[in-house]
DNA sequence: TGCCAGGCCCTCTTTAGGGCCTT
């Protein structure tokens, strides 16, 4: 059991800029067709840094597709002597808390943290917002807007892994991070936060640029 | 054997279709 982190943050304010990044390795694409999770990797961010970590394999009770082994590199082997997805999902909750959350395309993430957590009785309170469709408002020249893509448009260090959890959440930490960081130098935002994030993903490409002039 | 989901978004659109993303 890799478990990077515990309970030491519960009782830290909770300023609304504090985000837990999170990223769900799965056998599959829907949870509504009998998939769940088999790895869960997360980074909290605070005040610009990685203060705490969660990452854990999860035995989900069936054989994994060699097709996901291969894309993961978590092989059946690995996911044998994994707790179930039951016990980590319940870890997970108490790490969440109620921050609020960050994934890369998070409409995927959401549907599995909502089922695995149906499944242990918990929920959360915390918003998501989806790094994938900010990035693609901020950097509409960018070739695609996969996160792997999207690391080496912004030349955001990394250690080669992908289609691992904890890495993912890594590197998806380090694209909000960057996107932060951008929004406060191209339109002199001086406090970028996570509401004014969500609030871009949802206005249209044209008017990106005015809607953060706006902003100032 | 081949395919499977779902939300977002664009356009050759809106009484629709298809690409992008995630595993």
């Amino acid at each position: 059991m890799i478990k990077l982190t515990n309970s030491k943050h519960a009782n830290l304010s909770r300023p609304a800029d504090t985000v837990i990044v999170l990223d769900f390795e799965t056998t599959g694409l829907s949870p509504t067709q009998g998939d769940r999770a088999i790895e869960i990797g997360a980074v909290m961010l605070k005040d610009g840094k990685v203060i705490d970590r969660f990452q854990q394999l999860m035995n989900p009770g069936f054989r994994v597709s060699g097709f996901i082994e291969s894309y993961t590199g978590i092989s059946n082997a690995m996911l044998a002597s994994a707790p179930s997805c039951e016990e980590v999902m319940a870890q997970f909750a108490d790490f969440i808390g109620d921050y609020n959350l960050v994934a890369h395309n998070a409409s995927f993430d959401q549907r599995f943290l909502d089922a695995e957590l149906r499944r242990v009785g918990s929920h959360y309170i915390g918003q998501f917002a989806c790094s994938m469709l900010i990035a693609r408002r901020l950097y509409q020249a960018a070739p695609n807007h996969k996160l792997g893509s999207l690391v080496s448009y912004k030349n955001i260090e990394h250690d080669g892994v992908f289609h691992r959890a904890l890495a993912d959440s890594e590197m998806t930490a380090s694209l909000w991070l960057a996107m932060l960081e951008d929004l406060d130098r191209d339109y002199q935002l001086s406090s970028p936060n996570f509401g004014l994030l969500q609030s871009i993903a949802k206005q249209s490409k044209a008017n990106i640029n005015q809607y953060l002039q706006r902003q100032k």
